[in-house]
DNA sequence: GCCTCTCGTTGGAACGTTCCAATAATCGTG
DNA sequence: CACGATTATTGGAACGTTCCAACGAGAGGC
């Protein structure tokens, strides 16, 4: 390809003016004179300069970036929450830079430390799999904020997260309203964020005086997971007549598993999910769910880490943002 | 925070060695000495050293990154290829640089070029909005490849695509032997990878002899652009019997539709989607559909440009991989 | 017509690495 | 035991920016 990239030496060269103007001229600074000005920029323009973000980083000794960590593309839910987060971060005039860490808790350390190579100065932490010791090291060396989670605390590190505890026994109440007794648990599986629907799915079935029929079955946070543990709880007799599930995308496998032994949704099962993915506002899902408002969360989580970049030692902030029921088509009066 | 960063230079200082030594250890060469290697990994441990990015790039005058764009996070099309993408070129021993244009064109380029600036190697576009002009000025900058689109062509560019022609005609075929006619197609609106498969669609009708069966709704790639387009279609007499929609996605809002209008699919009226999600398999939904390789296509495309990495100006080279009708539960035979 | 001010401009030093040529230390080998 | 070969180590020069102190040239005041 071309030799190599025009440096600001050759724009100032080609302009006959020092590279300190270029360097100024470039960022708009005011000093310059018109002139000059002008003539830089189309020096700049014709030899298609670019100036090196790694040179200008290193100089400046700031990235003007935040990281970005998400558990998985493929879940709706973080696209969502990234959303927010892109908004706030734009509007601040930075970037952010972003990476999966999928599968492997291994993995996403050496993602994030990579992450930290490039001097992010902050990082947003949207469902991570790191275990303690890993995330209080990150939050020590870099202004951090944890998304969704919020088992783990550690000082210079702020959380945003809905009331998992308090969502799921939303869900409980309106099954409860409608009439219903048997409701059984379809579990997330053995991570933080599951373990508290399961305690308020548990505490809700107490409040309503009807722990006889508390089940849970364990599952997965995904369509394969919902449908097996929907296969499991319809085994069972007396038949529940309404499912509680972990969250949406594994709501939409039990619906499919309900459907397939011959029974209605919402007509002889009711199904509510929880996390109000805009999926299952698509009118051939229509699923009843517990809302978190995801987008929302993720401003609020690039604001926070704004506010932790300008104050770095400033006390642990834990917000908490209200998960809100969306009734829909999955769940009607028991009968 | 802390002051500032080790740096190389404590390090060297801390093991009582050069920075240079350090250097060349931290890199793992085998001809660090035994003992000064293992002082020199112990300072750098109990200092939290971190190498530097910006200075490791500029010094070395390569990233090892390659920048992606991605049209839209919340389709799972994208996050497919994606999966695709990043194997490879973790394989290989880069990393990704991962950006979203969004709506917005210009946005979109102004994303690339800061990917520029931060010395990406080379640039993979899974659907971009680019305008010609900016699509060949990234080219003939850096080597590119172009995943999904393959209506525009310049030197040092490859694609990777499927044939959409074909695929839209690979649907209307699978209806007509169902007994079909009326087949109605739902468009995606006005982009090239709609236009392609509107006109399959077209072709396939005339070669089934039915070209005076055939109906084009305008519609878009989005659920609510598929559920509108079909409600449209639905207010025509006589009713179409089959629906080809521009997109999987489309199509999910298209059955909405024909099921609020009290129809059943596939027992009224049949639907076919485009792409393949992996959505679609959910058993709630089901989906027939024209699957492209979608993994396997950002493999592809990666690979490629680690081809055109390695040399810059060899021929550009247009990749076809075979979309493949995937028959489920929402179309039937024709009543 | 000299002195101070301001304005636009400049060269050099930093930023934290990698690379290279040069040096110092160790080693067999004839 | 001197000698080239090898091995381990080093300092300095890049890389392409930003920042800063210093500079020259006019302008204005006396």
């Amino acid at each position: 390809m071309r030799e190599s990239r025009p440096t600001i030496h050759d724009v100032a060269s080609k302009a006959g003016v020092s590279k300190s103007l270029v360097s100024l001229a470039m960022r708009g600074s005011p000093k310059v004179s018109q002139a000059s000005s002008e003539a830089i920029l189309a020096a700049a323009t014709e030899l298609g300069y670019r100036p090196n973000a790694a040179a200008r980083n290193l100089a400046h000794r700031r990235s003007r970036t935040v990281g970005v960590l998400i558990l998985d593309l493929h879940n709706p839910v973080f696209a969502e929450i990234l959303d927010g987060v892109e908004a706030e971060v734009r509007a601040r005039g930075y970037s952010t830079m972003l990476i999966t860490g999928g599968a492997d808790s291994t993995l996403e350390q050496a993602e994030l430390d990579k992450l930290l190579e490039f001097q992010v100065e902050g990082l947003i932490l949207i469902s991570h799999r790191l275990d303690f010791e890993a995330l209080r090291g990150f939050a020590q060396e870099v202004p951090t904020v944890v998304v969704t989670r919020r088992d783990m605390v550690t000082p210079r590190m702020d959380t945003v997260s809905n009331d998992d505890v308090d969502g799921a026994a939303l869900a409980v109440r309106h099954l409860v309203a409608l009439g219903h007794q048997r409701i059984t648990h379809l579990s997330g599986g053995a991570n933080p964020v599951s373990s508290d629907r399961e305690r308020g799915y548990l505490e809700a079935m107490a409040e309503a005086g009807i722990s006889a029929h508390a089940r849970v079955i364990p599952g997965s946070l995904t369509d394969s997971g919902g449908y097996s543990a929907a296969r499991l709880s319809l085994a069972q007799t007396p038949l529940p007549t309404a499912l509680v599930v972990a969250n949406d995308i594994a709501a939409l496998g039990a619906i499919a598993a309900v459907q397939e032994a011959g029974l209605q949704v919402p007509g002889d099962v009711s199904v509510v999910g929880y996390d109000g993915i805009a999926l299952g506002a698509l009118r051939t899902l229509n699923l009843t769910t517990v809302a978190q408002p995801l987008t929302e969360m993720g401003q609020i989580a690039a604001a926070q880490l704004f506010a932790r970049i300008d104050r770095p030692t400033s006390r642990a902030q834990h917000i908490r943002v209200d998960a809100e029921l969306v009734v829909r088509g999955t769940t009607g009066p028991a009968t």
